[in-house]
DNA sequence: CGCCGATCATTTACGAGTGAAACACCTGTT
DNA sequence: AACAGGTGTTTCACTCGTAAATGATCGGCG
């Protein structure tokens, strides 16, 4: 494939982003340092950061907010009702959080609760047609908003880069599962 | 060209990680949406939050989180004295956000502020000999902990992964300063 | 020299998330 | 039937981050 000069004790990257930069400086401190995982790891991060920062322009234009969004579409996509326990493990966030976000979306109109019958515990969450709509409306943007944004990578290294960090989460879901 | 139906082995979408699984559930309500830019940047996202939530363990034992730990990081790898400008900079945070660390890094006697000669309205802020020693010893442990965490791909595809990233992160820099 | 806009750090007010406690309710056991 | 323990949601107290305002200082220019 592409020959970048890999030779054994010198590293491959000339990589012009932040993360190699500072790998290059920890490397003149601490030479001794095994730096791969921070090449790793950091691009991760600071990919996620950047995205998170930037992604969410067509979002922000009615008022909401990532996390609200992802509330929003774990109701849309999965079709039916949840509750708040649910929406919690889908967003991967605290019940607290969900419950907070709730009211807000509540007041807006957004979502409805409604008290489960059987087990009056539990509260059933779901989307209004103006819910629906909103999401129906923002995530072909969004979708095509983050498109644009991946744009500086061809289609071939976006399916690797997706498969790779498939692999990887993989992993970690069952890794870090397994720590808790 | 995107037949990417349901079976397995053709397509890299059989993974069997959280977001292969929230991609197709959109596919079967909304099947007319292009759920590309979702598998990369979801699995960013995803992974980064993984990696936060169980790569500072080593950090949590002398009490430091991720944000102190990068801007020790910060002063040890550059081996100057930094101002908080500059250390809300290299950190990505605010200025405001750097203050209240130095606050809590000073009295835990880690680092040190001392005025500027020059111009008294910056301050210089530079490790102690304690906050030296401690990035020292917590690092190793610490990339040696992420290197663990990592092990789940094998040398090459942590390259790749890299690689790739490398990439899109230098796209995402050029792209988003643009933005601001 | 003295003012004016710019720059740097800090303070302030506020919003958002978290863990733990509180509350309501269910279920199996005796 | 009553209770004990478990589960689901909300509330509470707190921490952390940010944006905007504040205060101090610099540099240039009339």
């Amino acid at each position: 494939m592409t020959d970048n000069g890999n030779r054994p004790g010198q590293r491959p990257v000339d990589a012009a982003d932040i993360v190699a930069a500072v790998v290059r400086q920890w490397r003149t401190v601490l030479p001794e340092l095994d730096t791969d995982p921070m090449e790793l790891i950091g691009r991760i991060n600071r990919s996620a950061a950047l995205l998170r920062q930037a992604e969410d322009a067509p979002l922000r234009r009615p008022g909401l907010t990532r996390p609200e969004f992802e509330l929003l579409g774990a109701l849309r996509r999965t079709g039916r009702e949840l509750t708040p326990g649910d929406l919690a493990r889908e967003t991967f966030s605290s019940g607290a959080a969900v419950t907070k976000r709730l009211k807000q979306l509540t007041e807006r109109g957004l979502v409805e609760r409604r008290a489960d019958a059987r087990d009056r515990r539990v509260v059933l969450v779901r989307l209004t047609e103006a819910g629906r709509e909103l999401v129906d409306a923002v995530l072909p943007e969004q979708l095509s908003f983050e498109a644009d944004v991946l744009s500086g990578l061809d289609a071939q290294e976006r399916h690797l880069l997706a498969e790779l960090l498939g692999k990887l989460l993989t992993q970690l879901e069952g890794r870090l599962a397994a720590r808790l």
